[in-house]
DNA sequence: GATGAATGAGCTTTCATTCAT
DNA sequence: GATGAATGAAAGCTCATTCAT
């Protein structure tokens, strides 16, 4: 990837996610990659080209997430981690996770990038640590991700990121 | 409000909910609403005055939900409400909640119906039951709030609500 | 149709026959017809569609051209007319003929006005006659009429059209 | 001429010939020819370039066509050469001859092959053989000529060439 | 000679909005 | 109140052409 079009797609993600999608202009995103109009379409062909290629890039962020996941075998150690995972995103990633979650709500086709894995996991966890009703508290993770995601995406620090985790912890007597 | 009026917000209503506001065209909506494009500035000046006109109309959905808090002075009964509230959206405002949470990922200026009123409620709730850290309770809470609209709203009926809320009540040792 | 409409189609009609669909863009169709750019799709939806909507107006000219032929039954009085078509094309079709001479060569797709018809009723009339390969004579007549199309759209007026027409029809013993 | 010219050259007289110059893009045909883009810049300089180009072979392979009926004194074989030249057009030239049809019904800029000096020659031809009209068969032949072009052209091998030149040839009494 | 990244003008098309009826 | 023709600005996209490598 030439340097231009990692400017594009910068440019295209930060833009994509503070005003979405459709409220975007490809002559906006060039201006802000300090390109051409016409290259961002010689690159990713289209504006959507352009959001698939940000959301390909974004699949193996979120890969490098949950790999770790995959190894751990102590319930508690599990769900820690899931349960951490919102409060670790940094400022870096923060755009485009932004940008996931925006497009959640519009179109189901974006909902590209899957946590059943995730979420299978925890409900093993749970299975493990005897839940009366793990169907249940998979659930309830589910809401409590999307939650933290959404409340840490939209007004991140205004509130304490350390308090809020240890407490929600608590909640699950992990440590 | 005459009934073409009724038509029109009702499309758009269901329109900005599935394609956002900028993914829709005014085009969109008078074929969807079975009227003429012009009819719809005539009644709302602007296509973001039919935004207003839909939000106005939530306002007022909105209060309803909140209303019945006010009276409440058990600590548990406030806390068992403002969680059952997510659950218990209905088919025919469905549409309204998923575009006001859409809303919240594009516009800062869409965020019109605030929930601070309740979340101080739930304050003193956690209080009164002398919760270790009342303050990051209330931000938990609202995380399960958030993640339970998202999840209710994107795949309402995948899960069992009645279960969900049981297990998300005991949490909270409410009843 | 509107008067705007009208306009629109002559415009487009003049511009393609004399530079070419692919050589006409629709700013200056919309410029020729007085009419602003975006008119010309809200009506015909593509460029496409206006050359669609240009081949319809065409094809009813075509049919008032033919549908004398059908009740003819003298087979010179058949061949006689068939001969005369391209010599009668007057100022107000030329333009028509023109695009749709110009466009049998780019695409078969635009190859909707048929003549086969009318080929059918030579071909009879050359057996009527006894010519000896009345196949061969149909392929020898339908290269003169689009021979004489050809020369009389392009070159017109830089020849005798009766002179011609008459040495024509002497070839043919018509007369 | 490196193999690559020639390759851009095959391609565009093809692409030209199908499309229409103004329906071709420059990167169609270096696809076609598996070249990059900028190569045709640099060997052609233009697009425009590129079209003469190929009309400059173009003339040289009618000069090939005409060249023997120069030293033709012989009425009768005159007039059977060329008669016959649109049913000799071979694979090879196909193309070629299409594009320069096709062209003429685009800019007269591109008439540039001229096919005067046959018309004289066959106007002698005609004189000698004390056709009544002479001028009047010499646009007669000019429309058998542009029409047999035409149907050979755009619907080969749908009918007998040998039969139709042999009823052509009758006509004027040639053998 | 050859590539392919890059450009900018211009193209087709969409869209919110206006206005005569 | 209601329509739909009409507009003009801006959107997404294509294209011939240039240039550093």
């Amino acid at each position: 990837m030439t340097e231009k079009q990692i400017k594009i797609l910068g440019s295209a993600l930060e833009l994509f996610a503070e005003e979405g999608f459709h409220g975007t202009s490809t002559n906006k995103i060039a201006k802000a990659a300090g390109v051409s109009e016409g290259l961002i379409f010689r690159h990713f062909k289209n504006k959507e080209g352009l959001l698939n290629a940000i959301m390909a890039q974004g699949q193996s962020l979120a890969t490098t997430y949950f790999s770790p996941l995959m190894e751990m075998t102590d319930p508690k150690e599990v769900l820690s981690a899931i349960i951490s995972m919102p409060f670790q995103i940094d400022e870096s990633e923060h755009k485009f996770w932004r940008l996931l979650y925006a497009l959640k709500w519009q179109q189901q086709k974006y909902n590209s990038i899957s946590f059943d894995f995730m979420l299978e996991k925890a409900q093993q966890a749970f299975k493990d640590l005897e839940y009366s009703d793990p169907k249940a508290e998979v659930i309830i993770l589910e809401m409590l991700l999307d939650g933290a995601a959404t409340v840490i995406l939209l007004k991140d620090e205004q509130f304490s990121k350390v308090k809020t985790l240890k407490a929600l912890k608590a909640k699950y007597n992990l440590d």
